[in-house]
DNA sequence: ACCTGAACACCGTTCAAGT
DNA sequence: ACCTGAACACCGTTCAAGT
């Protein structure tokens, strides 16, 4: 029942089980809350063995990140055009940041330092190996993350009060587009980028001659 | 010459001093070294000192986050048309960010948490009153600050070695789609969105019936 | 009006040493 | 192989008190 000492005998932990431990903390006390230090604790651990299991504290939110970000992948059943392609993975990226709580900050972070692999741009890449894939990928990728972490930053926000600052406010507070324009949206980013297929990025080096 | 006791007798800072004083500490140290005891000692002044002027880092950051975004604004000249001004605004908000390290994942941060306002959805909320507005706004914003801050952090990442992990990077870093993918997809949002004028969002009260 | 000094309650990370 | 204990070098913020 106590937080101390949850492990009385020798039943030692493996990197899985700290990566879980992570996860469920993030889910209870939020990003700003979950410290290494905090993180020990929850394991009847001090804080110093975490870093056998992990690099940094960065590592540890990539995996974290990759466990957020698994089910998005692309499965049989999905469709196979670049444009409905996008707008499912889009959907399904959306669903699993809102699933966790600062899931979209947390992924971010690990997206943008490279930590972990996009599914979105992995996914769009087996359909289409064409530049325009990773630009469709980049564009659904970033409108869908940054409305999720816009969204979950008001709530946090709001539920401590935060609020009420430079800016006017609604007072339903303004916050993300309604779920039906968000849909809209995801589906015009796919519609306007995904057929255009000009030299976007002659950039890129002659990788896919043939292509 | 010495960072400390660079104003000896009494001359005392204004609120501007200490944003102004931020954003220069921001560029020249980054965002993860800015901290309230090192931007007091640039000011010769105690940490706590600050909280005179600001009432908390968070404040502070969104005054340095309004002070890179003041110029994005719409002006004399620009486009009138929704598509067209949305590129512009875009394009804009896209140079001011990287005209400051870790300037996206500054403002981005303000943006979220409703701290600052934001020039793209003022901006083309003068030109058109309907929802399609805000919703052009949102895809141009989030997908600007989330190819910047991606770049930008892959940038001080590969600077700092922090490269190379569980992610398979090509050796140029992969990061940010060329400069004229960039532009295109820019491009390719606005003209995706902005001529959509259905009824995206009933969800919105009836505000302008009108319009 | 603006600032000091001291304190409170924390951080991430390293590293020798233990079992 | 996995963990402890102690330390290093920090954080943001508060608050009485000074000028």
């Amino acid at each position: 029942m106590s937080p101390r000492d949850p492990n009385p005998r020798g039943a030692r932990r493996s990197k899985d089980d700290v990566v879980d431990a992570a996860l469920v903390l993030l889910d209870r006390v939020g990003l700003p809350d979950l410290s290494m230090r905090r993180l020990g604790e929850e394991l009847g651990v001090q804080p110093s063995a975490l870093y056998w299991h992990v690099a940094s504290k960065q590592e540890l939110l990539a995996q974290v990140s990759a466990r957020i970000l698994a089910p998005v992948a692309l499965r049989d059943g999905d469709p196979d055009d670049l444009e409905r392609a996008a707008v499912t993975l889009g959907r399904r990226l959306h669903d699993r940041l809102l699933a966790h709580r600062d899931g979209a900050e947390v992924v971010s972070s690990s997206l943008a330092l490279g930590l972990v692999a996009s599914p979105v741009h992995d996914g769009l890449r087996t359909i289409d190996d064409s530049p325009a894939a990773d630009v469709v990928a980049d564009a659904v990728t970033h409108y869908v993350v940054g409305v999720t972490f816009h969204d979950q930053q008001r709530r946090a926000a709001d539920a401590w009060g935060t609020a009420a600052s430079t800016v006017a406010l609604s007072p339903e507070s303004a916050a993300a587009p309604a779920p039906d324009a968000f849909e809209a949206a995801l589906a015009l980013i796919a519609r306007g980028i995904a057929p255009w297929r000009a030299d976007i990025g002659r950039a890129s080096d002659a990788a896919a001659p043939g292509a």
